[in-house]
DNA sequence: CTAACCGCTTGCACTTTACAAGCGGTATGG
DNA sequence: CCATACCGCTTGTAAAGTGCAAGCGGTTAG
């Protein structure tokens, strides 16, 4: 895709700006898929397979995540989430935020989201660090601000039944 | 455009996820531009006139700006940010900082999304404050927030020659 | 009266997205 | 060692979105 502008907010839409990339990004982050087969099973949209292929390749084109092989399981592929992708983590918050109070849903999904900004930067802060020790997909910590976040999310559909 | 889950990310990419959306929005919010003859003609990227047209439904339809006649120029039509819009403003700014960061671009272009990032959530509130008071083209004030990342801008651009 | 301006619309080509089916190779269980 | 399931995709086809150029009906300015 030829450049537009230099202007940074079209640079980031030219980037970013599909209906996909964002959102095999945020179960990256929030969901620590490692797969391509965890992404297309676990997708809460249901992306189509060729669609995710196409989108993996250019979110490695384009440096936000990096492929390597499965040493146990040759056939695997694990991607990880390069700091590029780390660094979104301040605008999927703010999407998630705004999201949250302006576009209607279902309120259990809104729980990551609103911790994330209830806990300030400091917690987005926390995120990150802990995005950046599960390259090549390493297990997460039983005790993580993603466990938490998930919590969040399990008692909200707890509440609601 | 069908929803494909309750996520606010999810819902944020399906109503802003396009190629112009969040450009126009941008041209709205930094350029006070308002018709759509100064959005055509001012569009750092080139819009078509279609696309823009477009565009212009689709933001009015999902409530992100509101189109009102111009009373002293009855074929001119002025389009003003509704709350929804204006909400986007930390959005911007996340993803403003982001591009300046990790998308290489022409230095100039960024002044304004580093005047914002670095004035923090207060500037970002006052330049909401503003953007509410525009409402149906009102003029800017001589003295403002908008004024004062253009002027950071006039000088970025002036101190490359 | 005429010319410029206003916000678009139309037609067409091209690109991106979407759904369904299937493929070549790899690990696994018996 | 062979069937079966799993692995990450690719292919075909259709629909939707984007991009470019031209032009249109009405309004305003001189």
């Amino acid at each position: 895709m030829e450049i537009r502008s230099g202007c940074p907010i079209n640079l980031s839409v030219e980037v970013l700006g599909d209906r996909w990339s964002l959102v095999v990004l945020r179960d990256m982050m929030f969901g620590n898929f490692r797969t391509y087969r965890e992404l297309h099973g676990n997708s809460l949209e249901g992306i189509a397979t060729n669609i995710l292929a196409a989108r993996l390749r250019h979110l490695e084109a384009q440096g936000f995540i990096s492929a390597a092989a499965d040493p146990s399981h040759k056939q695997r592929t694990i991607y990880s989430l390069t700091e590029k992708a780390i660094a979104l983590v301040p605008v999927m918050v703010a999407l998630g935020s705004w999201g949250v109070r302006y576009q209607p849903a279902e309120p259990t999904f809104a729980a990551r989201s609103i911790a994330l900004e209830r806990g300030g930067a400091a917690m987005a802060e926390a995120f990150m660090a802990e995005l950046r020790h599960l390259h090549l997909g390493a297990p997460a910590p039983a005790r993580s601000v993603l466990a938490e976040l998930n919590a969040a999310y399990e008692t909200a559909v707890a509440e609601r039944g």
